[in-house]
DNA sequence: CTATATGCAAAATTTTTGCATCGTT
DNA sequence: AACGATGCAAAAATTTTGCATATAG
């Protein structure tokens, strides 16, 4: 099966952008990571393997594959955090620990049972597009362990 | 009545703060602004009035608010905008002007109808403490005027 | 070859801090 | 005096850009 990694490239390239080593290793390296992290940490991590790339090449990459719909930049407080993960889903961050997890839709609507009404995608006339919900709390490690 | 600059002072001083006139004119500024201003803003307005305030002490100001649950800091995207209103409340977020709403509780509730059940606080044993919707897409000015 | 991407470096923002001085109590 | 707040300035952190050179297709 084709990993995501791949899927994201295939699709870098369909949309006209160059395959560069570079991009190749950005792109490996964020697809699977699913803790959000930042541009900065990509780079870190990168460094040892490719030594001279520069965090210019990262940020472009990071730009591309969020103009594609591959990437979500998360403002959630501090550095904007990436999000490979594209299906709808929304997140909970950890006041404690700090840790982002990934909340599927369906686990919310499960919640909140939103059956879309025929206004639902407008308030006072606002055109509702798309909704990013951040759920703050504690995470289940944190609850166990306060002080960790 | 009281106006929710006096109410923010007085919660303030309750707290443990000093009345300054600096930070009486920053809550004075902050209090009934809707616009959801960035600090480098409300520093800009104020200077005139306070040429000497620096904005350490907008920021330091702002900092003590926040600790005491009288204003909210958004992270939307870009600097980090203030958010007066303790009611709790949702943002709509125009995509095109960039113009910031504030959505009542309740006019979301109807639209998503959610019925707090017994484990809504949780999600994989997290336990969420507080949520912040962002609806992002486009304002009735912007729908009505699209270049503007 | 030609367009694009990279690396380097610097600029522009935004946020945060240190510290001497000032004002209150 | 003692304490906290202010103003000034600089540091830190983050994001963004320009441009000469290198490289992919």
């Amino acid at each position: 099966m084709t990993s995501r990694a791949d899927s994201m490239l295939a699709d870098l390239e369909r949309a006209g952008f160059k395959l560069t080593p570079q991009r190749i290793a950005i792109v490996r390296e964020l697809a699977d990571d699913l803790t959000h992290p930042t541009a900065q940490s990509l780079f870190d991590r990168l460094r040892p393997a490719f030594p001279t790339m520069s965090f210019a090449t990262v940020y472009n990459t990071l730009a591309a594959l969020t103009e594609c719909s591959l990437v979500q930049g998360l403002n959630l407080g501090g550095s904007v955090r990436l999000d490979p993960n594209t299906e709808p889903h929304h997140h909970a961050v950890c006041d404690a620990c700090g840790v982002i997890h990934d909340i599927p839709l369906e686990r919310v609507e499960r919640v909140d049972c939103a059956p879309p009404s025929a206004d639902s995608t407008s308030f006072l006339g606002f055109r509702v597009l798309r909704e990013q919900r951040t759920y703050r709390g504690l995470c289940a490690q944190c609850i166990a362990s306060p002080v960790s």
